[in-house]
This record gives structure tokens, C-alpha cells and sequence, in this order.
DNA sequence: GCAAGTCGCGAATATTTATTCAAAAATCGG
DNA sequence: CCGATTTTTGAATAAATATTCGCGACTTGC
């Protein structure tokens, strides 16, 4: 076994921030992540994983989560410094984070002051932050490093 | 045109009453209730009723029509006027709106809202809007999908 | 009427996805 | 550690699904 459960994770976090409509494309998406697998495994992974297949409004096909149901299981949250849930989503080199309305800036000021070995800069709003990764900084990676003061963002 | 809008009922119908699980099955019992239509077809309507295919509590797969939005319905009230001018850039996968100095707090609103299926955040200020597209989304895409509720972004 | 444009469809085919069949790799009970 | 058992996986293949091509039926505008 090589290491199923990041690759569930990084299945579920491409789903949910590309559009991706085949298992092909998904294979290479995770491949850049570092995850080499088949075609095979990765049918079996989405099975596993409630992964639908459906059309999108502009008709073309995507992958999507199952709708996790209803009141089943809460959001986690944790805190940062004070109690703030804050998710995180990637899209080429830059993350997208989102916590509550009026605790944007104060934690991007966190991340300025600590992330700073894997974000170059940051912009916030006011419940959304854009940091800008650093080259050659894999999404895992800031990820890892953001969880240190962010609890909130450990899985 | 035989009788597609009776199909398309036939079809949700037996979704939602039985667990069907490919096109085959699909196709016998459309053919118990008059439908003759061939797999080429069936595959068309799924497309077009956005059917997914999913697998279910017991690891079988089944076709499950897409949620209705949630939360109901209520969807295209607020939406921006026609005469708020607003332009729209792109960098790689980052858009950049522009709007009257004021407004772009409340669109950066809307486009977290309603274009969640191509952007993954947003930051606004004054009158600039920074939103971060999800990856493999085409800007043409990102510009359709906008449009539906910020009207002047048409061309 | 008729040329031009749509639309829905089936047959054939291309593409995508699931499963079968071993074979490693891990886990467990002594 | 060692055999027995379960898991995970890849290669090959089967099965399922999507699309291409073309055709006939229907409009529409002249």
C-alpha cells in the first residue's frame, strides 16, 4: 500500500477546486501531486469516495462530491488564535482561504507574519484572504505549514 | 420529435423509484412502459437531466438526479443592474472586475454566491474585484458564467 | 414549393470506466 | 519471525457510456 488516505484527500481537493470530467485528466492532476497510480485504482477510489459524474451547466461533464447529508456530520472548528473555522481552496499558485466576516485581515496578517516561508504575499477582504505561494511550493505543502497556526485547516 | 418530454418524466421517474444502475436496466424499463429508444439516446437524456451516477450506502451504483439548488428556490432575485458598468480582465487564472467606485464589495458578494461553480474566492476593494478561477475553467467559461447575473459583462 | 437550418434519433464507433485476475504489501495471531 | 489472511494495486479486459455521422422529419423565410 502506498498511501491511500492523502490520495482520497487530494482526489477530493482537485474535485473541488478544478473541473475536471474524466479519470484521465484526474490521473495527471494527481500525478503532479506526487500521486502515481492507474486508471484502475483511481475507478475504485471514486467509487469509494461517492464521486459523481455529472453534467455541469455548460454540458460539460465534471466530477463532483456527494452532497455530505444534510446535518450529518458539522463542520469542523477549530481556532486560530481566537475560534474561527477557516477553509482553504488552491487554484494555480494561489490559495483562496475563507473564515467569518471581519476575521480576514487579522489572519492574514497571521499569515504574513508566519507563512511566509510558502506565501509571498497576501490580500484580504473581509472574510476572504488571496495569498500568493511562493514558486515551487506544492499546495500540500502550504497547507502543512498554514496548519501550524491555523488548527482549523488540519484534517 | 417522438415524445422526448414524456421520456424525460419516464425517466426521472424510475430513477427516483428504483435503483437503477446503468443504461441497460434503464433502457428494459423504459421499454416496459413504451419507450423504445436506444442506449445512444438514453445517454443524451442523462446528459441533458443531469443524472448522476453515484454509488450508494451499499457500494452498488445508482442514478441519482441532481440537487435542486438548496435552499429552494430564489435564486435569480438580487442581481446587478444593467447600467452598473462592469469590466472584466483576466491573468492566468485570476480575474480582475472593475466596477463604479463603491460597488464592488456587493458584486464581489454576488460572484462568491452565485459563480462558486468557476471562482473559488474573491477579494474587493474599492472598486476592483480580484477573483481567484477555479483551475481548468476557461475565461470564456468564467465570462459566461458571470453573466447571468451581472448583465453588462455581455457582449 | 424549396433551399436552408434544426432537431431527434439510431447505428456504429470511440472513449471512458469498472472489474477480473494475479501478485505484492500490509496486518494479525501466535 | 512466520504462515495465514486481508488489502491494495496494476495490467488486461470487459462493460458501460459518450460521440460521430448521417438521415429523415419538421420549420421558416422567401
Amino acid at each position: 500500500m502506498k498511501n491511500k488516505t492523502k490520495r482520497f484527500g487530494a482526489i477530493k481537493e482537485i474535485i473541488q477546486t478544478s473541473n475536471v470530467g474524466n479519470q484521465e485528466d484526474l490521473l495527471n492532476l494527481l500525478s503532479d501531486r506526487g500521486f502515481e497510480v492507474t486508471q484502475a485504482t483511481l475507478s475504485r477510489d471514486l467509487k469509494q469516495l461517492k464521486v459523481a459524474k455529472i453534467t455541469n451547466a455548460s454540458g460539460e461533464y465534471v466530477y463532483r462530491l456527494s452532497q455530505p447529508t444534510k446535518g450529518g456530520e458539522a463542520k469542523q472548528n477549530s481556532f486560530i488564535s481566537p475560534n474561527v473555522q477557516v477553509t482553504i481552496l488552491f487554484s494555480g499558485n494561489v490559495a483562496v482561504l475563507h473564515t467569518r466576516a471581519g476575521y480576514a485581515s487579522g489572519l492574514a496578517y497571521e499569515i504574513d507574519e508566519k507563512g511566509s516561508e510558502v506565501i509571498i504575499g497576501t490580500v484580504a477582504g473581509e472574510d476572504t484572504i488571496i495569498a500568493v505561494m511562493k514558486e515551487n511550493v506544492s499546495k500540500e505543502r502550504v497547507k502543512q505549514v498554514l496548519s501550524e497556526f491555523i488548527p482549523s485547516l488540519e484534517k
